[in-house]
DNA sequence: ACTTACTGTCCCAAATATTGAGACGCAGTT
DNA sequence: AACTGCGTCTCAATATTTGGGACAGTAAGT
């Protein structure tokens, strides 16, 4: 039978809207609750009550799971306090890391980058709608900027995410752009993209340039600017960005900076086997 | 940086001996022989086949479970090539790092101990009979550190382990020497404690003054200066040293170090509510 | 001290969700 | 072309999981 999970039982967790109690059955009902709860422990939800709750899973069974994952080191158990992710986690995430070439390929590059410039560099890739930042060089200046590694952010309203909608076909920008326009604010502060008409002007500029620039759409006060990555059978397989703050990013900076974002993000290209295309624009 | 490893075609680990093929039963078969799969993903074998054979589970049934584990993102999927970490683990170990209020608190004060002494240094903690590398910060020399955050060492070899020790009854000190004396060498080239009657006056020496040394004793070349943080209810939970190579470490300056590293060390634990001591030897 | 609301642990019959063999088509490699 | 291994599917058998319930212990409130 297939497990009927209510889509609406519980008030949601505060940090992050991600919904692990909606899941597709598909022959590994327990590993798929067993997952679903290590993300109710990431998420907040840290007491067994809650996660019986969430998973709509007897507690007896919900026990049973956390043993186990406890047992194998996923969690971390506090006796009558509640659940905490554990020290495989990090192991794993760690390793997740280094498993992608493009990560240390990168590495050197984006240093380089965030040397020069002096501001925070990141790389992120695609993950559904989303960009997902897999590496991030702090500013060297004293701004903090609340990215992190593991983070996801919409594509649509980001340097790094517009980079990567550049190999995308533009009938998918708007989609990308509304689902940020109409999206409820997450976090308070996005003040999300421009109306359409202007967006697509501009991407269709950046298309030809073949980097971005985003003017606080993400976060009111942070500007960046932002170029594509490309493999050897030239697809846009991740982006980079040099990101600051207003005051540090006047516009005849941002003009500069595209051609420097713009070399560094082809020189990675370059480690991935990319080769310059010889064409007019410079980019097919 | 050693070898790069190709995840694709590397195929057995060299970090981890762990063995995610044998586990005990519990009453949540799939659930355990799901995770022991992504063990045998992040330990090299990422081929369905050899899956299987670790596992001794049929083709189709590893196959049922990676597809479940690709949906959900712990596993990443390029067709007839292998499988690979997926971005959820990264999300989640980088949570799980978060969640930890310990590297949270720390990290100013062991930021401003790299930058006092201008070498690596590094929080851990206790996991079973290992020290967990909870946090990092590289030295501003040139010289790298294979050390990284996730990592496992030994207890009884290291400068952050010793330390940790000084939180346990001496009754435990000679098996975790011996384990490492007698241990087959795991990477090449650990030199392996002093002998224990060495070993134990020293150590004796280090617990009275709280901070401990290692000499070489768990990578040539390298010397490091530890102590322990303790938390409210004065139980050692963390420890953190300073590392760097032979020829910054001299005799004099890591009798310099001591008090520093045990300061910042302090410094953490009354972050976490300790309270310092006032009986005669400062500690109990 | 007493109450309340949890958590953590155990047991066990019921039956559901998982298993695993096998067959098929396809992808890469020789 | 032949071969090996991958990805997908089906289905009957049953081992595995389920979940209700009872009990003891903890933490917090009255």
């Amino acid at each position: 039978m297939p497990t009927r999970t209510d889509p609406m039982t519980q008030p949601v967790d505060v940090i992050d809207p991600a919904t692990p109690e909606r899941r597709q059955a598909a022959g590994t009902q327990t590993l798929l609750r067993g997952l679903a709860a290590i993300e109710c422990v990431a998420t907040g939800t840290t007491e067994v009550k809650g996660i019986a709750a969430r998973l709509n899973t007897p507690r007896s069974t919900v026990h049973r799971m956390l043993n186990s994952l406890v047992a194998e080191g996923y969690l971390h158990h506090v006796p009558y306090k509640g659940y905490l992710l554990g020290p495989k986690l990090i192991e794993l995430g760690m390793r997740a890391l280094e498993q992608r070439p493009l990560v240390a390929l990168a590495r050197p590059h984006i240093e380089a980058l965030a040397q020069r410039t002096g501001d925070t560099v990141h790389l992120g890739v695609v993950d559904g709608d989303e960009v997902f930042y897999l590496d991030k060089i702090p500013s060297t200046r004293g701004l903090e900027m609340r990215s992190r590694v593991g983070l996801r952010m919409p594509l649509a309203s980001t340097g790094i995410g517009k980079a990567l909608m550049l190999g995308m076909p533009p009938s998918r920008w708007r989609q990308l752009h509304d689902a940020v326009a109409t999206a409820p604010d997450t976090v308070g502060g996005r003040p999300g993209p421009l109306p359409w008409p202007k967006y697509e002007k501009l991407m269709a500029g950046f298309l030809r340039r073949d980097w971005v620039l985003d003017l606080e759409e993400n976060e009111i006060g942070v500007r960046c600017v932002g170029a594509p990555v490309r493999d050897i059978s030239n697809q846009v397989v991740a982006a980079i960005s040099v990101a600051s703050a207003v005051p540090y990013m006047p516009d005849e900076r941002m003009a500069e900076l595209g051609p420097i974002v713009r070399a560094a993000a082809d020189a990675i290209s370059k480690e991935l086997g990319w080769k310059q295309d010889g064409s007019a624009t410079g980019r097919p």
